[in-house]
DNA sequence: GGTGCCGGGTG
DNA sequence: CACCCGGCACC
């Protein structure tokens, strides 16, 4: 019933998910999450992160993660929920050398602070560098001891990013140890990653600081929620074919190409926090790989793009940062989407290689699609108000999450698309998501504004009800076209 | 009023 | 389940 149906969200998403969200990003609600942020970040700074031992055996798993080319969404979620006690292990480490003093205050007992903390670092790491990367694995293992945070911040990021949300940490990293010369040991050797970038990255933003420019040859994850950028084209479709593809296993190779896009960015002197293209730390991927991609849902970008949002894992939407979009946005069909104001970001991302543009289009109906199921999810565990357009069903732990993935859930994968529709559609629906996005929680929800969404009826039109997914025949939700 | 879809009914 | 439809929220 319809009624019914309000009264949930508000009770479950509203309230709950974000009791104080508007202030603070982090707060109780999901402690999994959060928790794991904020060590994440801790470590970074720190680095020496004392409390490694749980951290260790994280990384481990990431970097089993970085080289081998399987994730498990599961072991993601999984540690994540793990660490919310870790947060805690954060002595109060003195840690000297992060740039980003103000927000070290973390140190300091409250987790409240910690959180405050963080989406200060965030900021700054996001208006430093928006390009990330997972980090290598090797670091890990060395440990962060040596003098580099950015060890564990990889770490950290390496295993949001597996999970999806990784790409963002990796720039945390960046951003937060300036200071912090990442050493070349960082970089590690794994050509895939595209390491070198990191490099280059690193001891430009950690000698310019964060203030300048730095000009980077990246790739960027399009999957709707996942931000995770690369520097090396081979790491990327690695990353896409596991994460997002799936195993990889039955797309062709080439498909990979669809779903990330080479991005030239100029850094960051960027005004605007959030604007990095973050990568999305939601992530990704649960879907199934669906070798077909096809949906009808444009680009999620919108609500990827903002993901960068670091707290939270969110991807997002908490401050709807239009930026965020461009970048996807292009690539979708660079001459067909001229770019919506607000793609028209400061950073110029190219689409890259997209060659085929229908294809691009399948891909960006794809990310959409996907976008919504793992929205629901995102948002249980993006703490604050944001929602989100994360994914994995997987760590559903939330109480949002819980309804939204059975609605959403259910619908995601159906589809086949109306091309044309896709076109109209996908400029409608990324208004929509945005919409949704930036709300709080709540619109993750199921009933969307009707005016944009196209269903069958409209797609096909009531003549031509025979074309109509089953659902719209029977008046249920829309398979084909789900919001 | 048209649409989208939930909730419920029937076979 | 598949197939329908009443009814309601939205637009």
């Amino acid at each position: 019933m319809a009624t019914k149906r309000p009264g949930d969200r508000t009770s479950s998403s509203g309230p709950q998910s974000c009791p104080s969200t508007a202030v603070r990003p982090t707060d109780s609600r999901q402690p999994g999450a959060e928790t794991q942020e904020t060590l994440v970040y801790m470590q970074c700074c720190g680095q020496e992160a004392p409390n490694l031992t749980e951290r260790n055996s994280h990384r481990k798993i990431m970097d089993r993660n970085h080289q081998g080319p399987v994730f498990v969404p599961q072991g993601r979620t999984e540690r994540v929920w793990t660490h919310p006690p870790a947060p805690r292990q954060t002595t109060t480490p003195t840690i000297p050398s992060c740039p980003v003093s103000a927000p070290y205050s973390f140190w300091s007992p409250g987790s409240v602070e910690m959180d405050e903390i963080m989406a200060a670092m965030v900021l700054t790491s996001l208006s430093c560098s928006s390009v990330v990367q997972s980090s290598p694995q090797s670091q890990n293992d060395s440990l962060p001891g040596s003098s580099s945070g950015g060890g564990d911040m990889e770490c950290g990021g390496g295993e949001l990013s597996d999970s999806g949300s990784s790409g963002y940490w990796s720039w945390d990293h960046g951003n937060v140890s300036p200071a912090l010369s990442p050493s070349v040991a960082e970089m590690d050797s794994s050509p895939d990653e595209g390491l070198h970038m990191e490099l280059e990255q690193g001891g430009e933003l950690h000698t310019a600081a964060r203030s300048k420019s730095s000009f980077r040859g990246a790739y960027r994850c399009l999957w709707p929620s996942c931000g995770k950028v690369l520097t090396s084209s081979v790491g990327m479709k690695r990353h896409v074919r596991v994460l997002h593809l799936g195993s990889g296993s039955e797309q062709s190779p080439r498909e990979e190409d669809f779903y990330y896009t080479k991005i030239s960015c100029e850094a960051p002197a960027d005004p605007s926090p959030v604007s990095p293209l973050p990568p999305d730390p939601s992530l990704v991927s649960p879907l199934p790989p669906d070798p077909s991609p096809v949906s009808p849902l444009p680009p999620a970008h919108l609500p990827a793009s903002s993901p960068h949002v670091p707290w939270g894992s969110c991807g997002s939407p908490l401050s709807p940062d239009p930026d965020s979009g461009l970048q996807i946005t292009s690539l979708g069909s660079g001459s067909s989407r001229p770019s919506s104001g607000p793609e028209s970001a400061p950073y110029q991302h190219r689409p890259l290689s997209q060659s085929a543009p229908s294809s691009s289009w399948q891909i960006q109906t794809d990310h959409l699609y996907q976008a919504c199921a793992p929205l629901q999810v995102t948002m249980s565990s993006c703490s604050p108000s944001p929602c989100c357009w994360t994914p994995p069903p997987l760590t559903v732990s939330n109480q949002h999450s819980h309804h939204n993935t059975q609605v959403m859930t259910g619908r995601c994968r159906s589809v086949s698309v109306g091309e044309q529709w896709l076109q109209q559609s996908s400029a409608t629906n990324r208004l929509t998501t945005l919409r949704a996005a930036s709300p709080s929680r709540s619109h993750c929800s199921f009933r969307k504004g009707r005016g944009e969404a196209k269903k069958c009826r409209k797609v096909y039109g009531v003549e031509r009800k025979e074309q109509w997914c089953t659902a719209c025949r029977w008046k249920k939700a829309c398979q084909r076209f789900p919001d």
